[in-house]
DNA sequence: TCTCCTTACGAAATCGTTTGCGGTTTATCT
DNA sequence: AGATAAACCGCAAACGATTTCGTAAGGAGA
């Protein structure tokens, strides 16, 4: 079971080494013999053994994904399925295999994700929900191993990063809401010590501080949860002089904030326009249906791969690359009376 | 660049076959060599090289995973992440590493599952939505290769399948709805051509018929889209006698007829009640939000691997495993008045 | 003390490819 | 025509582990 470079060989009467010199187009074998030992392997239904190859070539072909859980991250509403979609499909391209390995903090691992590739012999890795406080980020920054980091702030060497365009990303989203007449806009902010919260700030920030427009007091913090988004639509209420518009960082958040709202008789958009970040699935259904910024998920894990093999090629050094992203206007926000 | 088992049998003046046996615990080498060998492997930093292995050993340690999505299934509203988690987490327990194929109808694969599953020396595959007009799934059921099928039909010596008790989890919804009250329960089907689909309407006509409540008027026609469960709705609006409570073969379609209904001042769950199936992220934020029937995916996952795994040590032929439902209660089912 | 068995390790083949080198044959140039 | 250069293919050594078989040393039993 398994038809070898070698039966070929035999059933032709010349040597393996050619057989594989054949098959793999190399130059120093004559154009007859190829086509005759290529209707051999067809006919014989050889499939080469990538093993064996790799082992002399010493090359795995491979590369390692990691998806992070250590945060206890919910899987439902990230785009880590998108992710991946845009990863594997990039890899084919390439002829790479995707090896997958699945961190959670309850399996506890031990070893350093760079030892984990290191064993698994891949060329190349890339980190999917790797946060700043993980132990093991400064390993994979000094690492020579080539990796790409999703969505995470990573920077070295033979480290890329991609991730959304998420300054663009806020700008348009608080342009969306400028266009409609609103001059009073707050943010619920997301927490300092994620990459894509700071930038979205000051995406936000810096826009509305060129128009002059930017008020310290409608910035609410926030985390990302829609626990904080609540909290946040509390104080709101509280205040006098409320904004007129909310951009909030993400849409679990947003989400939070309408249920509150909602729950307090607010109308939206009429009472108050609200915008989000992300485009989750949730935000499809609630009501009113949630405007939004929408990520290119698999646009960045596309690019994520372009960028590491790339770099596994020794073409480029570590880079970092910004995905747009897309305003989907649904009907949470409305123009100003 | 890379220690391997000669280097330690060099620096220890042994032989690697010594090493070999020594580092995998054999009983031929003496205890107190093993003890010597094991600390000059993680003195010298040894880490043994897997695809040597393979190769002599003729075993991969490898499953593969497909990723379908010939027909343009939304990856958003899945639960491809989950089960992959799943999946990934029983591999790791036992020690086999995630080969991940993504097939897409734009990448038009000439090749079929298995041929890619031989390519790549895969010990076993799981599918994961699979449809039961895929012209490989003869191919996979007929080859010799073991498999797991997850969420569809597939019944064979090798190939095992696994998915939710969607008989059951229908019956659990149309109990809750009966243990309102309701009497007059209609469904909206899906497909027939799905096994999910067939099944759940089974669970839904065999727990009604019981009861002498099975009403063939309210059983209205689906495939398990938006627009489907959208157009159910308007055929019932039409009619007179209508069901007090609906039963949505999926939340997809319940989402579709719950904007139908709003859209026509229909109260949810006041003027009728409306439970889903799946538990997707879009059934929590909807409004108001979905009581349906809730999948557990990881487990699902994690199931498919064990019977794989049990398959490829050959200890069980081909089999079917149903995994439990939860029904999530939430707003959109009332008491009949 | 001699034989037999056990224990512990070495020797060597093997897994399926790749690849540099060397040697023939055939075509090319002066 | 002679020499040089391609073109083409065989040879054999790798790659890093595993595994079977053989054998030397040592212990037990008679």
């Amino acid at each position: 079971m398994g038809v070898t470079i070698k039966d070929i060989a035999r059933a032709l009467g010349v040597t393996p080494g050619t057989i594989s010199k054949a098959l793999n187009d190399k130059p120093d074998i004559g154009a007859d013999m190829k086509v005759k030992i290529r209707a051999a392997a067809i006919e014989l239904g050889y499939v080469p053994n990538p093993i064996a190859r790799r082992l002399v070539t010493n090359r795995s072909n491979t590369i390692g994904v990691f998806i992070l859980d250590r945060h206890e991250l919910s899987l439902r509403e990230n785009y880590g399925f998108q992710f991946l979609d845009g990863i594997i499909k990039e890899s084919d391209l390439h002829h790479y295999d995707i090896l997958l390995f699945s961190i959670t903090k309850d399996l506890a691992y031990q070893k350093s994700y760079i030892s984990l590739c290191l064993e698994r012999r891949v060329e190349g890795a890339v980190f999917i929900g790797l946060r700043s406080d993980d132990p093991y980020l400064e390993d994979i920054i000094r690492s020579p191993l080539p990796a790409s980091v999703i969505d995470a702030e990573a920077r070295g060497q033979n480290v890329s990063m991609v991730a959304s365009d998420n300054r663009a990303g806020a700008a348009a989203a608080v342009d969306y809401l400028w266009g409609l007449g609103h001059r009073r806009i707050g943010i619920i902010k997301g927490s300092e010590r994620e990459f894509a919260s700071r930038e979205r700030y000051e995406g936000f920030r810096h826009y509305l501080t060129e128009r002059n427009s930017f008020n310290e007091a409608y910035v609410y913090p926030g985390d990302f949860t829609r626990e904080s988004g609540a909290a946040a639509v509390e104080t709101i209420m509280k205040s006098q002089d409320r904004p007129t518009a909310l951009f909030a960082a993400n849409d679990l958040m947003a989400l939070g904030a309408l249920k509150v709202f909602k729950g307090k008789g607010y109308r939206i958009p009429q009472d108050i326009s609200l915008i989000g970040f992300d485009n989750i699935a949730n935000s499809e259904d609630c009501d009113p249906a949630l405007t939004t910024i929408g990520q290119n998920a698999a646009e960045i894990g596309k690019e994520a791969i372009r960028l590491l093999l790339a770099r596994i090629r020794q073409e480029n050094k570590g880079k970092a690359s910004f995905i747009r992203t897309e305003l989907v206007i649904r009907d949470s926000c409305a123009p100003l009376k």
